[in-house]
DNA sequence: ATAAAACATACTGATTTTATAGGAAAAGGA
DNA sequence: TCCTTTTCCTATAAAATCAGTATGTTTTAT
């Protein structure tokens, strides 16, 4: 599905954080605006959302900056989106006008709870720890040598 | 995940299609604009998506209609949402700018397909023949009736 | 010929997304 | 105390997308 540059700008900032994560050290969205090419301007109204969402900590003025809330193998790729992304999940009331209520019905338990069900439980599995993991791992073993 | 209100028309449309699904019959689109109150003019551009993803054929003129293109059993709600969706599936090509390849590797692998290959076989488990069974039995055992 | 339908295209208005701008508040260090 | 660094807050703007209308054309049965 299609995330929007905000989720993925979250996701990435705080992968990035988890990259570099050791406890009590804080980053700075300069700092993170610079690795990752994106505006430091938008990046705060990333993190304000993720702070919201409890996915950081933050610590105003001169040595200031981000810290993730918890330890990267206790943040799922769910809580990063759903505290950033609108429209994640359903929220339509009515997927069509209030006539044929059988098949509203049939679409919301057939469809559309079924989809919201999946993206839950996919995006809950992925931890920052893993997505490190897979990063690490395209670092290092991500060329194909031949040896002729 | 949140589907557009052409995505939502689409399967309604469809559903309602399939249950009085009966070979060679057509169906005008101001019976199906009617049944589900959505705006004809509107579900003319979705017939037309429709259509063209092979979900439906057409008879113009007098006495035409649409048609569904194959038995409710043989057509997923997957193939309609593609067919008119646009956002369905992850599109972009960089999640986040050229820099840390790494992550956007990760992001790619862990995050993004993942996600698109859940919604793909979530929703292509679904068929029409479900949905309107799923309809029927909401009809007739919906209401909980209390007996004093 | 007429009426009923699909088909095609252009347009409009509203909402959402993706940013930018400018400054206020907090904290550390000189 | 003053300066710098940083988060935080709000307003604005530009672009894109979405939802829906409008208008007309083709095709076909009667």
């Amino acid at each position: 599905m299609r995330i929007s540059a905000k989720g993925r700008y979250a996701l990435a900032a705080v992968v990035s954080m988890a990259q570099q994560y050791q406890n009590g050290e804080f980053i700075t969205l300069i700092s993170i605006s610079e690795k990752l090419g994106i505006s430091k301007i938008y990046l705060e109204q990333v993190f304000s959302l993720l702070k919201r969402g409890e996915i950081v900590t933050s610590v105003k003025g001169a040595q200031g900056g981000y810290q993730l809330a918890r330890i990267p193998r206790q943040i799922s790729a769910l809580e990063v989106l759903t505290s950033v992304e609108t429209g994640l999940f359903d929220k339509t009331e009515d997927t069509v006008p209030e006539k044929a209520p059988e098949i509203e019905y049939a679409l919301r338990l057939g469809v559309f709870d079924a989809l919201d069900e999946t993206v839950a439980k996919t995006l809950s599995a992925v931890t920052l720890e893993e997505l490190v993991q897979e990063a690490e791992r395209h670092k290092s073993g991500g060329a194909v040598m031949f040896y002729i």
